[in-house]
DNA sequence: ATGCTAACTTACCAATCGGTAAGTGGTCAA
DNA sequence: TTGACCACTTACCGATTGGTAAGTTAGCAT
């Protein structure tokens, strides 16, 4: 074959599902490799461990998700957050793959001490939080604060989705997605 | 030995700890077993399968957090949850092993269509939330809303610690938690 | 043509997984 | 005393886990 790393992205691609549907732990390697079209050797052959794919995985993400947030570059910092939150939720509402993956990943993160590859991506918030009206006199304690506060909101509804549609029903559901967004909304306000 | 169920909470406790930790993948039943003291069978001979462990381990979440709910029962229905979710996310803080079972539950609640142990426990919150003054205007969309906003703070708070600790340092952090107990408060005057 | 390397495959491995079968030993009612 | 029953144990099972070893096949520079 060609000495490429085409296929590298694609096998990625089908990991990041996975991992993000089943955690680390419940997702294998055969698994991926059936999913993936290959054998389970040929993700061993690119990626040393699964614990080195796993990773890779993360690392796509924290580029993914930075590059998100550029795109939706604003001149008014507290318009830029708001706009950049508002479709987050949007995205993560279509396709919840990457905020699952980044609660599996929080909540693996205390017995294996990797780096954590998503810092880059919180400092650039933290650093566009800092230039808002409101932003700007808050502690960094308090930044983060509003962060986490954002980030909480958005992730622990995407993830409580398929537990609430099963509890409460499709339409109710579909109006707290509604009332979701103007939480958004009030909370980006609190920086203008 | 004695014909008594005295041993099945010691075994849930075990359980709840390692479910709480490393997620139903990755606990297995050799690990509870050794944790317990007993071989890995004594904990099939109460529980038929992992699974119904793992069920087990969720309701009894349920009662513990229905019975917190209870105990700091207020007359004014919207101190009684200001006070609730102020003892809730100290508590956690303390000990983050509910709020990450709960965590964990939500990520896996997808694939198998278990019945949700915390439906009476969230039914009591939005009952609670409707006879406050702000909330008995709300639609139950709204009511939901604020509940998914006010648990996805906390929870998202909690479960980040380890990750924003390595990240930000203890100080930092800290104060951010100061800072969460103010959001909390906001959140809760929303409903007076 | 030849040798090198990248991208795989088949074959295999020990360890561990959840779970079954068949006891063992103690307690208690009859 | 007997026999049922409960709380467990040892022994074992096939399936699956992450990972190794040793090819095989194809492109490409020399």
């Amino acid at each position: 074959m060609k000495p490429s790393g085409d296929a590298k992205p694609a096998y990625i691609a089908v990991a990041t599902r996975r991992f993000a549907m089943d955690g680390f732990y419940g997702t294998s390697l055969s698994h991926l490799a059936k999913d993936s079209g290959v054998s389970k050797q040929a993700l061993l052959h690119f990626f040393k461990t699964k614990e080195a794919l796993y990773e890779a995985t993360l690392t796509a993400l924290a580029e993914r998700m930075m590059q998100d947030l550029i795109a939706c570059h604003h001149a008014e910092p507290a318009q830029w957050l708001s706009d950049y939150f508002m479709i987050l939720c949007q995205n993560a509402c279509a396709d919840p793959t990457d905020l699952r993956l980044v609660m599996h990943a929080l909540l693996d993160s205390d017995h294996n001490a990797r780096k954590w590859p998503l810092k880059p991506y919180l400092d650039k918030l933290l650093v566009i939080i800092a230039h808002t009206n409101g932003g700007h006199k808050m502690s960094t304690a308090k930044r983060i604060n509003w962060l986490l506060q954002m980030n909480g909101m958005i992730n622990y509804h995407i993830i409580s989705h398929t537990a609430m549609l099963g509890m409460y029903g499709e339409q109710v559901l579909a109006d707290t997605f509604n009332a979701l967004r103007s939480s958004i909304s009030a909370q980006a306000r609190l920086l203008e």
